[in-house]
Formats: C-alpha cells, structure tokens, sequence
DNA sequence: GTCTATAGCCGGATAGAC
DNA sequence: GTCTATCCGGCTATAGAC
C-alpha cells in the first residue's frame, strides 16, 4: 500500500498497462500482454482488478493525476501579455510533448468518447486549466478573436504539432529542430502573437 | 463494374465498411460488422477481397480519392494574401469538417502509423496539397515563421478545432456558432492573419 | 496472492453445396 | 456469388490447488 490506495503489485500492474494502451489501444491489449510485463499470469490481474475495463479506468485516472498543479499560480504572476502566453504554450508542450504515453491516450480518448472517461480528462486536466487560464486568455484575446477558440487554438496548436508528427517529419522542409521544444514554443507564440500580416506590429 | 473498377457489390461493401472503421478502428470492426450492414455473409466478403486487411487498405483508398483536385488552381489566382490564407483554411475545413469518417480515419492512421497506409495519405491527400500551397504558404511566412511550420500549423488549427470538440463542448464560453464552418474559417485566418499584439495592424 | 487448467466466446478464414 | 457449416486461434474470465 502507499497513498494512493493500490498495493505495490497494483501500482506495477497500472504503469505496465499504461505504455501498452498507449501504444495498441484498449482492444490491441491483452490481459496476458500486461501480466507478462510485470511478471505474472494473466488470472494473477483479477486479484488486482476486477476486469479489463476497470484496469483500463484506474490505469487512465492514475496517469493524468497530479499534472495540472500549480498552474494558475505561473500564469497570473505579472509579467508582459507575450510572456504570460509563451508560458502557457509551454505547459502544454510540457504536458502533451514530454509525455509520449498521455498524448496517446488524450488522442485515443478523443475519438472514442466514452462518456465516462471523457468527464474524466475533463475534470482532471481541461477544467482546471480551462479556469486557471481564463485571465491571460481574455486579456489576450479582448475584441479580436474569441477566448474560447484561442484557449482551444493554443492546445490544438500544441497537439497537432506533435500529432501529426509521422506525417510533418516526411514532407520537404522538415529539419531536426522542429523537435526541439524551445523552437516549437518560439514559433507558436510568435504566429499567435505577431500574426502574418506585413503590415503587423513587427513587418 | 464501374470506372473504379470495383463491382457494385465491393463498392457497397467499401462503402459499409468505412463508418463502421472510422467508428470503432480496424480492431473494433469484425467481418461479420461489415458483412450484415451489406446484407451478406462474412463468407461472401471474400469473394471480393482477400482478407480483412486488404479490405481496410482498399477503404482507405476509395475515401481519399479525388479529394484534393484542383486546389492548386484555386489558391494561385490572383487575391490578396488574407484571401488565399482564407481559402487555404476553408480548403481544410471542407476536407476535414464535412467529412466526419475521413477524419477519423486520418485521426486513426496518425497514431496507427503503419508505414504502407502512412504513404497512401502523404500521396494522396498531404504532398499534393502541400506543393499546390507553397506558394501561398512562403509568401504568407516570409521571414516570421517557417513555412513548414506554418502550413502545419493551418492544418492543426483546423483539424484540432473538430477533434477537441467533444471536450471543447463542454467547457463554459463553448456557443452554437462556433461549429459554423464560415465562423471557424473567419475565427482561423483573424488569428493567423492579425496576430494578438494590441500594438498589431488591426489594434 | 499466484499458479494451472479450462470454460465460453468471438473473430478470421476455408470448404463445399447450391 | 452466396450460402451453411466448421476449423482454429486468441481472448476474458473463473475454478480450485498450492
């Protein structure tokens, strides 16, 4: 046991589960895929957990907990408007960039849309930045484009980069530094902020 | 037989089994699926294609044909730049909004990344489109932002808008309108276009 | 708490009659 | 070209010994 309630075989057994959802999906897993990670057989889970699906459940709300702390505090520390939203372009590429196996499953999450689980991404991760994030919002977005889509422009900004990663990486113009996340973080706020038009603040 | 030279019967059968992989993944969907939407037996399927396998390849297919004609026509007559990114984004917004099983399937073969069926969407949907924009695209970065970067970046926004919506409509600020297609190409190209500096051209 | 063994089900694919 | 019947393998889950 330790504070998060599982047993130390639990808690083997949710970050072994975790990759391989991550990597093949709730139908591309087997419960023998699992227990041979940790070492076991495949009955041994059932002590554990009481099915393939209350696996998966617990194995997504362990992976998102305690990613979203402390934001708020960073985005309303007062600062220049750009700064404030090259930061939060960064705790998104933290999140989404740094973490290979919770992109996957935000993705995966997506285009399944179970009721359930949605509610839980939504509590975990979107409301509590959606409402640590509303000030810098608002105040970047004013008259000119709607707070709502920008807080969803900058996150899909973010997601896409990486999401259409197989795609980006073999098109002419791809070059190493794409990947790098100061570059991305660089380029994105520079787009959101100084736009395209020659005729803009930095032309 | 037609000119695609599929029998009738294969093309209700490409035709059945498209939403039905573009809902569930190639996992989620069993012979059977497809052969009772048809009408048939799983048995007879393979009167018409060899396997499962084949079957989902050829679907792949038979929804990205024709997808991407004559845009590059239409993105180099003479306009005013904010034109052209305009109807860039409403180009991505037609494929991707009005199509909700393309989507998905693009969304699923993104992070399936099997190398054959990745080839089939850079050569029939990304490269054309990708050189039929570069014009537009260098003209549009100029020396701001990279132009690889950026046409990624027209696509994500407009893609990421359709595939967040089931959290993005969940979320307080979320309004009927923001699904109008003419209200996300407007909200895209402001954004792109203007950029959020107050000291910007548009202030 | 883990094991072996197995029940029960489902999925892809084939054989052969019609 | 479609059918019925069937094979075979893989899957979740359970039973019961240790």
């Amino acid at each position: 046991m330790n504070n998060s309630g599982y047993s130390k075989t639990a808690v083997k057994i949710l970050e072994a589960s975790l990759p391989l959802f991550a990597a093949r999906g709730y139908n591309g897993v087997a419960m023998r895929d699992i227990a041979q990670t940790v070492g076991i057989t495949a009955a041994a889970l059932y002590n554990h957990f009481s099915g393939k699906e209350t696996l998966y459940f617990q194995a997504l709300e362990y992976a998102f907990a305690d990613k979203v702390d402390n934001l708020a505090a960073e985005l309303t520390t007062a600062d220049h408007p750009e700064g404030r939203l090259r930061r939060l372009v960064a705790f998104w590429i933290d999140i989404l960039g740094g973490d290979v196996i919770l992109r996957a499953l935000l993705q995966r999450e997506m285009s399944d849309a179970d009721e359930q689980r949605l509610r839980l991404l939504l509590d975990r991760i979107f409301r509590p930045v959606y409402e640590g994030s509303e000030t810098i919002i608002s105040a970047l977005a004013r008259d000119r484009v709607d707070g709502h889509f920008l807080f969803f422009a900058i996150l899909g900004l973010v997601l896409s980069h990486y999401q259409l990663a197989p795609i980006r990486k073999r098109l002419p113009g791809a070059r190493p530094e794409h990947e790098a996340v100061d570059w991305i973080a660089a380029q994105i706020a520079q787009l959101l902020y100084r736009g395209l038009d020659p005729n803009g603040s930095h032309g």
